[in-house]
RNA sequence: GUGGGCGUAGCUCAGCUGGUAGAGCUCCUGGUUGUGGUCCAGGCGGUCGUGGGUUCGAGUCCCAUCGCUCACCCCA
């Protein structure tokens, strides 16, 4: 059997790569725009880094990594997520003694094991944002209107905006309670795995799709209207600062992301063109990661967005374009070799070449031309290289003009504007 | 981990109640001693996912297994 690309990977062949190419110029210039600077994290981390960043309740710590002891006994593990290293990475390089907020941005690949299915892979790629050492609500609104900036520029479609509030970790005790005893007496009705998370995370059950829990979860209090004073005024200042930035938003107060770290802030772009995963983008608010990383009490606000989701969501990936400007159709083998640097010279200055592979006939370099889509073919038979000149076609109107040999650039760039 | 669907040429697929494999597209060659995209002719290309069973005979039926895919859970 032949080797096959892992269960849950792919590869992007260049048509989808020009798709994702134009993802990451667009990502890099909105970034730059708002301030934030371009960071690379390692592929793989100690395992302790998600551990305790992301939290052990979590699918992803209990689950779904790719876990591995080094050859020194270390246990290391492929990045799941984007957030933790960088939080990392912040207290490692003592930015906190920075000038705050510190802006950070990042594309890279996350690694989860995960069963596949539409828009769900094993690695995926992700565009993500954070911006540490400020706790003012104004920035989480900068996040977000940020993350719908980048979808505006892309042209996403049908992009909707859920926000809702997590609270601060005290409350969110208290909270806790009241929701446990209005689901109790609806425990025996509730499928397994349902139960399971009353322990670890009831929070949780808001978002299961079970109709049995979508019953019981009917009247239960909500965190919304659970929250303290300090973090009820965040949440309207956040609120406030995107109507004023005309940024559309529907509060939900069953938005709960599955990552411990989030407090405060919580907020999710879905796109209904993405089938059952409609979440293309989401983040929030994580006042206490750096702190659980080692670091000093640092806030935070973040959010990661799916390259994969982002390109699904776009529809098909773009027709084939043309790859080259110019194509040298030299049938004759050493005259081709005596026209190197000739070809060299042509792809210095910036025209995009490709010649014909030595033994083919001028017919099949012709139609190799065609399928390439350049717009300007250069022939050189045994005639026109005695003569120390070439013959430029033009592909689409089919004239054709000699010229020296040592004019080919400057007509072609001239008469193909290929340059 | 659990359930549904599907596995025939590089791609998209056909193959009826079992009789020993086809089309379109792509690619290559020729029609045009050195000229493409159209047209015409020809060609390359398949252990019918894999293993076993039933049968004179299996791509077609049965069992197992692997893979892909969609969905649940959860997430990007």
């Amino acid at each position: 059997m032949a080797p096959r690309a892992p269960k849950g990977t792919r590869d992007v062949l260049p048509a989808e790569g020009r798709v994702r190419a134009r993802v990451e110029a667009v990502a890099a210039d909105v970034m730059a725009a708002n301030g934030f600077g371009r960071i690379v994290t390692p592929t793989f981390e100690e395992t302790e880094v998600f551990v305790r960043g992301v939290g052990t309740a979590t699918d992803i710590v209990r689950k779904e990594m790719y876990t591995f002891d080094d050859r020194g006994g270390r246990s290391m593990t492929l990045r799941p997520e984007g957030t933790a290293p960088v939080a990392r990475a912040y207290v490692e390089h003592g930015m906190h003694k920075l000038p705050q907020p510190v802006k950070l941005w990042y594309m890279a690949p996350m690694f989860r094991y995960e069963a596949p299915q539409s828009g769900r892979f094993r690695e995926h790629w992700q565009v993500g944002a954070e911006a540490f050492g400020s706790d003012d609500p104004l920035l989480d609104a900068e996040m977000i209107a940020l993350l719908a900036e980048i979808y505006a520029r892309l042209e996403v479609p049908e992009v909707r905006l859920r926000i809702s509030s997590m609270g601060d970790p005290d409350g969110r005790g208290a909270y806790r309670e009241k929701l446990l005893a209005h689901l109790r007496p609806h425990a025996d009705s509730l499928p397994r795995d349902a139960r399971e998370r009353m322990d670890e995370n009831p929070l949780r059950l808001f978002d299961m799709k079970d109709e049995a829990v979508q019953r019981a979860m009917a009247g239960a209090p909500l965190l919304v209207d659970n929250l303290g004073d300090a973090a009820r005024d965040h949440h309207d200042r956040v609120l406030e600062a995107l109507r004023l930035m005309g940024i559309p938003f529907e509060e939900d107060p069953s938005l709960v992301r599955g990552l411990d770290y989030y407090t405060r802030t919580v907020f999710e772009f879905t796109c209904d063109r993405l089938g059952a995963q409609s979440g293309i983008g989401g983040g929030g608010r994580y006042d206490g990661l750096v702190a659980s990383l080692g670091g000093p009490e640092v806030p935070g606000v973040g959010f990661g967005t799916g390259v994969e989701r982002i390109t699904l969501a776009l529809g098909e990936a773009a027709a084939d374009a043309p790859v080259v400007d110019v194509y040298l159709a030299v049938p004759d083998a050493d005259i081709r070799l005596a026209l190197m640097p000739v070809l060299r010279d042509l792809r210095r200055s910036g025209v995009r070449v490709e010649a014909g592979p030595s033994g083919k006939g001028l017919k099949a370099m012709m139609r190799h031309a065609s399928g390439l889509g350049a717009r300007t073919v250069v022939i050189v038979g045994p005639r026109e290289h005695a003569e120390g000149r070439a013959t430029i076609r033009d592909m689409q109107t089919g004239d054709q003009v000699e010229v020296p040999v040592e004019d080919i650039a400057r007509n072609v760039v001239a008469d193909g504007g290929a340059a």
